[in-house]
DNA sequence: AATTAGCACTCTCACGTAGAGAGTGCTAAT
DNA sequence: ATTAGCACTCTCTACGTGAGAGTGCTAATT
């Protein structure tokens, strides 16, 4: 195996840098012709040999001009790359956007998908794991029907989770809201995990069902009720989807379910890292050959997430790390300067 | 201009019949083939031509076969059509599905689109109007920090609304409740435009700011939350949309806010049928050429809405049709089973 | 008068060929 | 180590060709 001396690495990263521009194989005259490397065609051909030797470059016919392979791309993202810094114009943009919107983050997250989706041309996802940490605010029980009952349950960062439920004996709305104080009294700032804990331990066997549903309803993880997905259009432009069977294969990669599933367990497998870019079919099964996945994980730990950018492999990554990186550090700060707020509370104003 | 002939209509009939079948030009042999009409290709070559000189038929070039004009598939639906009548296995099919989901409409609904778009191979869509008939059976204050405040409203079908607002001075949350007490006492039971009519005549100046909040947010069409939409991927599946080109114009054709203008404008227009087919660029401007609408309202009134199928011209009407209006009924028999348990009540059970 | 056989005509589609263009790998010269 | 030179490969396009399908028209038939 030949070391990667310093032309052949920048012979690599022209390639992948122009690969992704252009989504055109990159030829040697190409590379010769460019300033940067004044060396004939045909040393860049030596070059070529040699890095497609490496398992870096591959070409899909004999005179087509090389390509990157997996390989090549992720030797180019781990020591090539060159990040594009995010740049003054795109900070004003997403203030403006976010300003917008008050409210919790439930209203901002599918904003920033949007502006991510828009800047890299392709699909971003935004998933919120508000299991556990959150705490229960507010509990009410609403008489729909005969024998039909809501119940809904406001959490501290401003979402509401409802369920139906069928109660026998049958309760009027005054024992509706006499049963709700008492969980009010019962359970207002308690996490899932808590009320879990106090169900064991209650002894009110009338209210212990209730206790156990609504503990269940914070802990759910609402299937991408908590997951923002954007950019699938713009992302089926791309050439890699020129033809019909494709792009509807690519529909059905992209579908918001797959990916939430795909993306949480890039992100969580245990390695700690905050952000990660897994390009094809590596040691992660769930990655098909063919895309790639920038992501990040944001905080803080009170309600976390990932957020993520999905595409093919041809994906510009010194272009989208450093915005899915901006856009988590973001959200992080947003997401704490709602729970400052929340400690702050009354003291403040 | 030429009456149209039984003969005449018969083939017609067999041309539309066939080229939604197979998305392919129909031939005079085919046709002669055929033992419902003992005719000669030469014969029927000659009616093609009469049809064509009506403007019912046409050919994209020169031998390839008829297919049928705008005004073709209009004749045919009013005239000619067989409609496919629903089979037993598709009245378990809904009735199994249904089952398995309990609660308000708005759990219904979705899966409703989701059986209507697998049975006809397109986008099904239905909106839901919610607006004004609905009563407001409970609201909520919750405090969610220092200056942020969660209004939640609950409607008599199981809807929850919810609206961030920033109160001064502040209020704890014992402060929110008495008003939330208050306000459940004035406002249960009433619809918006009650609520709205009650909010002029009303003294209490510090609850009228959240009266008309409250009067807002029941009557707020949230755009596309009452909708539900499905089958864009087996829609794009039909041979209309074999290249990149016409499928991204297409996607973006078929975005919810798009369709849901479309058919509420389609129904509501003020003709009063209760079903509609429109069938390409007809009088209503807003449809494009080459797309139909099968529509049919729903109701009853109290929670009323359309539910519809968007596709190609090249539409199976005689499928269609009766599915949408099958489902259309269904909706209101669920609905009117609801409305029916909310007057019962307390009485029964 | 309606129907049909016959036939020339048109258009598409599939296929093969040819040539241009692009890019390569290898060899020999620098 | 680099490069010029050159034969080779592969793609892409254009072109031509022939088969096949379908038509429109005319004249014959019923």
């Amino acid at each position: 195996m030949n070391t990667l001396t310093e032309r052949r690495a920048a012979i690599l990263s022209l390639v992948v840098a122009e690969y992704i521009r252009t989504a055109e194989p990159v030829s040697s005259k190409f590379l010769a012709d460019m300033s940067e490397l004044s060396v004939s065609p045909a040393t860049v051909r030596n070059e070529f040999a040699l890095l497609e030797a490496n398992g870096l470059l591959t070409h899909p016919h004999t005179s087509g001009g090389r390509i990157p392979t997996e390989n090549g791309y992720r030797t180019y993202v781990e020591q090539l790359m060159f990040e594009e810094p995010i740049v003054e114009e795109e900070r004003i943009t997403v203030e403006h956007q976010l300003h917008q919107a008050a409210g919790g983050v439930d209203e901002l997250l599918p904003l920033v998908s949007t502006i991510l989706a828009s800047w890299v041309g392709n699909v971003a996802i935004i998933t919120r794991r508000s299991e556990k940490k959150h705490e229960l605010l507010q509990v009410q029980l609403v008489d729909i029907s005969g024998d039909t009952t809501l119940l809904v349950c406001v959490l501290d960062d401003g979402t509401v989770k409802k369920k139906f439920l069928t109660i026998y004996p049958y309760l009027n709305q005054t024992l509706l809201n006499q049963h709700a104080n008492a969980l009010n009294e019962l359970l207002a700032g308690l996490t899932s995990l808590e009320i879990r804990s106090l169900a064991k331990s209650t002894t009110d066997l009338e209210l212990l069902d209730l206790i156990s549903v609504i503990a269940d309803l914070i802990a759910e993880e609402n299937m991408s009720e908590n997951t923002y997905l954007d950019g699938i259009e713009v992302a089926l432009q791309q050439p890699e989807f020129s033809n019909q069977e494709s792009m509807l294969e690519a529909m059905g990669y992209l579908s918001i379910y797959r990916l939430e599933r795909l993306i949480n367990s890039v992100m969580m497998d245990g390695r700690g890292l905050s952000t990660r870019i897994v390009i094809g079919r590596d040691d992660d099964e769930s990655i098909s050959t063919g895309w790639s996945i920038v992501a990040s994980k944001y905080g803080p730990d009170t309600s976390s997430g990932v957020i993520a950018v999905v595409g093919p492999t041809r994906m510009a990554y010194g272009y989208v790390l450093p915005r899915v990186r901006y856009l988590a550090g973001l959200i992080t700060q947003l997401n704490r300067d709602l729970s400052r707020k929340n400690i702050l509370d009354g003291s403040d104003d």
